[in-house]
DNA sequence: GTTATGACTTCAC
DNA sequence: CGTGAAGCCATAA
């Protein structure tokens, strides 16, 4: 008999663990990159699954998962997000942190350096 | 087994 | 600075 297929092995995974501890560590007004939280999490390249991870978390998480953003400074638009982008983008300006017109925001500026 | 899809990144134009 | 292609890796079908 095969086991029924897990809803979300993420979840409470070793991996899923070390990036949300990374997350938890950036100061509130700063951000980080996906392919900064999974180097310093010592999975490098695994930026796709850092996405993946927070996607999963649920709402009553206390990994600030919107200090989270592409390497290209913007908050990643996905219709599978289903809004999350734009809350992501709110809650950002409500730390503090400024966008452009293109929903960009400074790196250089605003970057978490450990 | 293969193919497609993504909260991604990097490099070449 | 924008675009596209390739690389990436876990999931779903």
């Amino acid at each position: 008999m095969r086991k029924p297929l897990p809803a979300v092995t993420l979840r409470g995974d070793a991996a899923a663990e070390a990036i949300c501890a990374v997350v938890r560590r950036i100061p509130r007004g700063w951000v980080a990159t996906y392919g900064q939280v999974a180097t310093m999490a010592g999975m490098p390249r695994r930026a796709r699954l850092v996405g993946r991870v927070l996607q999963h978390l649920d709402s009553k998480t206390n990994v600030p998962w919107h200090r989270v953003v592409n390497a290209k400074g913007e908050v990643s638009f996905s219709l599978s997000r289903n809004g999350g982008d734009i809350l992501q983008r709110r809650l950002l300006e409500k730390e503090g942190i400024e966008f452009d017109g293109r929903n960009r925001l400074d790196l250089e500026r605003n970057r978490w350096l450990d």
